[in-house]
DNA sequence: CGCTGGCACTCTTCCTCCGGGAGTGCCAAA
DNA sequence: TTTGGCACTCCCGGAGGAAGAGTGCCAGCG
């Protein structure tokens, strides 16, 4: 990418900047005058309308109404994050300063609570993520407990020591030993596989060598069936969602109650943050972008994490549309790095 | 308790009932016109207003300024709940709705969700629900796993099916064979009892015994003491949050943001439910009663609801000072039977 | 003695009006 | 191309005033 769009002159783009700077900063729409003594050149606030006209014919930015300053627009960010923005790596004592929070946990959900909370106190927005998939978990053990008539109740151990639980209701009653030669067959063909991988085997297994299975094979491959479709849960974690009634953009009950709501709800973030899994680096929804309304006053800044090169999950920040983009890029950035180092160490 | 208090003549304890009548509808001051009219009694506003002053003397009504109405005080509502109201049971559809409603649910956390939303959905204030308590429950079974070197997977499963999992760390490798052992001694010993009973059992004999006792029990003793240590964790979830901001006495942002920060936070919130359990039956906090400041211009009314005549937890309704008491109580009531009711079922 | 109408008073709320301030757009000149 | 000047627009905040609601008190009535 080149320093200069070809149809925006350095000297606008300077001040396209500085303006978003600015606005920013004090939530107010930027003057003429403002801005001459913001940018430093000796320019007199008559050039500089000149120059905002046509920033704003451009579309980049706007006047609430005729004698107030300009604000920038979703475009206008857009414009500013996608080419006028260099991101610089965060300073290494903020990141050694979450490196020791995320020290301090346990367990992946710890990890993923620190981290939204992180991201929360840090940034004074809301912080999300999404708990780790175990989409690219490794299969290690299973086992069955006969629990009553027809009910089984299956534990799967996965590469991490992570454990899920789930109930089976099966056709016909099993003794302890037949569960007991069901999980061993399964041990014995999955340990140490990925999940999914042992899912797509189970499906063909099931379907192609289905007649030369004996009962038992077959008993254990469709409890297997069954116990690994709960595999595919998403969900996330949120902190610091009343950070943003501090924000007088937001400062409408109606809106806010919109916003709350559709947190609350996880459906419609759990689609964005989905689609943020996909494109890899950080992946920015400024205002209206991100197609739901209750999120047009907002922007979203969302990075993925991966251990050992897998992508596991998603994180990132949501804040109003005014947010300080070039702060909060590497917050998101690094957190998502160390966060994917954490759950590494933790395995 | 008498019909009518020995310091309150009966007109003005009628008074009070229609004044807090009016203002829990109408949500503005009540002056004399508005409740000679409400009355129905041929008294003048004049009349009416002598009667006032005497109840704001009692310190059951107040006026915001000089000349507004009148508004009930913590101690109107106080007398009102406590004295002039009789609750009627909710009318059957009602209760066959919720009922229906619950029916749906399989297990007991999908049953303490519907019943918040219940809560909140019919009241259109937040309902909270706290997760039923395990400290009753029956100690079915237990079961070890090895996971690696002096990791143990331990299973619970308790009477209703519930199961929770813990991993020990132990300080030296324990072989399958052993951990079978273990459990099947436990098994053997405490199946079908109550949970609390066997923790004291395991107390009493890892010092009175401890002699006597083999290696094998040893360990297992002290696995069991370490699984059922897991089993106080109290939580309660919550619904319709979002439904306070429609109150205007709430449209404050920095306590609302406070109320909600102790809503996210858990711990308050859990320690008022917490004290509900104790009493038997409803329980009813009104204003700064509750002792909470970010409570000061909500109530909570709750019940204990129970499976079998054991309290299992609690659940409640929380929303502004001014809300319909007569109406909230026989919900709040009727939902926490039919929950118990629910959970009964499903056991 | 309790109830009532009357009356003066208080206080909030809403509307309007007006001046100050901030910022713009345009223009003519450097 | 840049600049200072100027007229114009619009928001904001305070002042002032009228309307409305409700009160407290008092004197009179049954």
């Amino acid at each position: 990418m080149s320093d200069s769009q070809p149809d925006l002159p350095d000297r606008a783009q300077l001040m396209l900047r500085s303006l978003i700077d600015r606005y920013v900063r004090d939530g107010q729409p930027v003057g003429s005058r403002t801005l001459a003594r913001d940018l430093g050149l000796d320019l007199s606030p008559a050039t500089i309308r000149n120059v905002m006209s046509d920033l704003e014919a451009l579309g980049f930015i706007s006047s609430p109404h005729t004698s107030a300053g300009r604000v920038p627009t979703v475009q206008g960010y857009r414009f500013f994050v996608d080419t006028l923005l260099k991101v610089q790596p965060l300073d290494s004592r903020s990141i050694e300063q979450i490196r020791l929070e995320l020290a301090l946990d346990q367990s992946p959900k710890d990890l993923v609570e620190s981290a939204s909370g992180l991201l929360s106190g840090i940034t004074h927005m809301t912080g999300v993520v999404t708990l780790p998939s175990h989409e690219h978990a490794l299969f290690k053990r299973v086992e069955f407990l006969p629990l009553s008539e027809n009910r089984v109740l299956a534990i799967l151990v996965t590469g991490e020591d992570e454990v899920q639980n789930r109930m089976l209701r099966t056709e016909k009653p099993h003794s302890p030993a037949e569960l007991q030669q069901a999980s061993n067959y399964l041990n014995a063909l999955f340990a140490g596989k990925d999940i999914a991988e042992v899912r797509a085997t189970l499906l063909r297994e099931m379907q192609e060598t289905r007649s030369s299975m004996n009962s038992m094979m077959m008993t254990a491959m469709q409890m297997a069936d069954q116990v690994l479709e709960l595999n595919k849960d998403e969900d996330f974690v949120m902190a610091g969602q009343t950070n943003l009634m501090e924000f007088q953009e937001l400062c409408d009950f109606d809106k806010l109650r919109k916003l709350f709501d559709a947190f609350n709800q996880k459906r419609d973030i759990l689609h964005l943050l989905d689609q943020c899994v996909h494109s890899d680096g950080i992946q920015i929804f400024i205002g209206e972008e991100s197609g739901y309304k209750m999120l047009d006053e907002c922007s979203m800044v969302t990075a993925p994490y991966s251990v050992n090169g897998e992508v596991m999950g998603v994180l990132g920040v949501i804040g109003p549309t005014r947010m300080a983009y070039e702060r909060v890029i590497p917050i998101v950035d690094a957190t998502a790095r160390l966060l994917g180092a954490a759950l590494n160490h933790k395995e």
